[in-house]
DNA sequence: TCCACTATGTTGACAGCGTACACATGCTGG
DNA sequence: CCAGCATGTGTACGCTGTCAACATAGTGGA
């Protein structure tokens, strides 16, 4: 894959992809800049031509992880919204989907949310947009008083979020894996009851 | 405080405070291991002999923290228990502690808690030996059904780890402390309500 | 058509990091 | 009193992120 031009062409965007690569099975750590560069094929400064530092580029890589994450979360939601309470399986599906998404993608799902840095890049991420669609939904169809609408999205972040990080790396990480399904199930159930209560 | 004797003599002791020291305010990745040799006066292989790798002197400092946020999570359920459902104000106590714990020290909430490393050195983190008893107690005065008992931690925990993450490096972030408090509440209001619901 | 400009990539260097290996020091028990 | 062991030091290595100076090439105006 030897570069045949001095210019690389799309160098940010393979920086992007060398980096989605490299967090997958490593997480924020093993996005090194070198490691990206060598793999892109190109000098490791060529990479602050587009990124001002590691970090601006690992937020980067953040936000293309947050699209797929939406992505995967939408596949949860499609198959749901059969049912008497539509709106409220949907926001059971966009729970799951979050958690399922971290335990299927840690190194991924550390970059784009588990890390100590701000993701202040979007306003607001993907996946959280598709839980407030959740919401509002939810307000539609009723369930939800439109009064307590305002706030409701933390109290659900906050639980699929924890669980997330408690099944990736705190106590429930060596739980069989149906173990630790029957627990997220209760935690979404638990706070998603404990709102419309 | 430059040391006289060869021997430091309780080096051990004295690199995990210099831990808790730079976490405190720059969290897990300000704990340099150069930094806290230097701190304490000594050669950074010294370090050696009492902690396998950098790694493994962070998992003392999360330790020690980890007793530290015990402690603080207790004076808040001291206050609590008068009222009507004890068992009930201890455990809002008990999460809202947690919460508070983490948005007042944020570094060390993260060495402790929110890092990718696994804290398998205790069992039992010391926090969440404060969270079973008040759940445990939950038990006791009859709130809580005995059947349900087993794993009803995880939704508790998962709601304030998840909230107090959020509130930390999320987009809570920078929403005054009175909201980020009455978020908090509801939070933790939710994820209780759910759980005897 | 040519040429200056600008965007993009390279080379070389630096300080700082975690850590390995060999050596120095000094406490402690037989 | 001395051997052995625990503890601390010195030196060195490879790796990292990043800076400054330079090389290359695509591009728009004369």
């Amino acid at each position: 894959m030897a570069r045949v031009t001095y210019h690389h062409g799309n160098l940010r965007e393979a920086l992007v992809d060398a980096g989605l690569e490299l967090t997958r099975s490593g997480g924020a750590g093993a996005m090194v800049l070198r490691d990206a560069t060598r793999q892109v094929g190109v000098s490791p400064n060529a990479a602050y031509r587009h990124f001002a530092d590691r970090e601006s580029l690992l937020g980067a890589v953040a936000v293309a992880i947050q699209e797929r994450m939406s992505d995967r979360m939408e596949s949860y939601v499609a198959p749901a919204p059969a049912g008497q309470s539509g709106a409220r399986a949907r926001l059971t599906a966009v729970g799951l989907g979050y958690i399922d998404f971290a335990i299927a993608e840690p190194g991924w799902f550390e970059v784009a949310f588990a890390g100590t840095r701000q993701h202040s890049d979007t306003a607001t991420p993907a996946p959280l947009a598709r839980l407030l669609e959740a919401l509002d939904a939810l307000v539609a169809s009723g369930e939800l008083d439109r009064a307590a609408r305002p706030g409701a999205e933390w109290p659900c972040w906050s639980a699929v979020h924890g669980f997330a990080l408690l099944a990736l790396t705190g106590p429930l990480r060596d739980l069989p894996a149906e173990a630790v399904r029957a627990a997220a199930r209760r935690t979404v159930e638990a706070i998603i009851t404990g709102l419309l209560g």
